[in-house]
DNA sequence: TTTGTTGCAAAACGTTTGCAGCCTC
DNA sequence: GAGGCTGCAAACGTTTTGCAACAAA
């Protein structure tokens, strides 16, 4: 139900809101699309950047930039998960997320609840129209768990 | 429901609790404790530097690692909220957070609902030991939405 | 007395910015 | 050809670190 969007709708979402906008069809830009609609799971800036220089050379601040066209245009999704890197994801049919973070590990997983998601999507707001959500569950992983019952 | 909880038993939790890790009781650590929890809402770093200032003079190296200890037993929680700047704040007895974030003007609001923090809180994970959640709704509040409609 | 903690200043880190040259439009 | 975009390097703001002096245990 995720993967069914093609790399080509991706870009022309992409065209359509860089023409919208007046701003310009960078080989750059539609280079750093492609290259984190074809990564899974989250990316920083410079995971990015190192990625892509094995076959393409962009600046990081290019990359920023981008990433800040693809955000506005929801191509993307940003999460800071507790560290000071700003991590992010492709977005497009995937923008709700539920996330593990192991509070001692710093480990993040990603997990599935249609249940849960209708309760969270279905809450309603008087002044405020939602768009996404993310979730964030904080406790203890498996094997931190373990380690930290023999401290 | 919330503020039942007196001073001097958050004292005492974080008192057991640098006992129990051989820290050192210092009258900086208990002065920082104090200041966050006389204050309400989120608050940074520098935030608390500069509200201590006043009647307490603290290094801000001293504040970033006391707030560590705090993490560490709990007495605060810690948020990225799509910034730089970490955000903090008091979380005895109040550990479980619904934040409304305005995704144009960045204005973030909280909000309580019973029902779906039971939701949230009842899912089970195999091998995870969830302690609290943090859930983030991106969307845009009443005057961006009026001023994205004639754009 | 020992050793963890403090304050200070410097360093580190991710991100942003200024600017000259380039390339879309 | 005009002006937005790029790459580079320098700047920025928050957080971390190294170290000498200090104070809790």
């Amino acid at each position: 139900m995720k993967d069914e969007v093609s790399l080509e709708s991706i870009q022309e979402i992409f065209t359509d809101y860089l023409k919208k906008h007046k701003h310009r069809k960078t080989p750059e830009r539609y280079a750093i699309l492609e290259h984190i609609y074809s990564y899974e799971g989250h990316f920083n800036a410079d995971i990015l950047h190192r990625m892509m220089q094995k076959d393409y050379r962009v600046s990081l601040a290019t990359i920023y930039n981008t990433l800040e066209v693809l955000l506005a245009c929801k191509l993307i999704i940003k999460h800071q998960l507790g560290t000071q890197v700003a991590q992010y994801e492709k977005a497009f049919g995937n923008n709700t997320h539920n996330h593990l973070i192991c509070t001692n590990c710093g480990k993040v997983k990603e997990f599935t609840d249609k249940q849960l998601k209708n309760s969270i999507q279905g809450r309603k707001f008087a002044h405020f129209y939602s768009s996404h959500y993310s979730l964030y569950m904080y406790g203890l992983c498996h094997k931190c768990k373990a380690i930290l019952k023999n401290a």
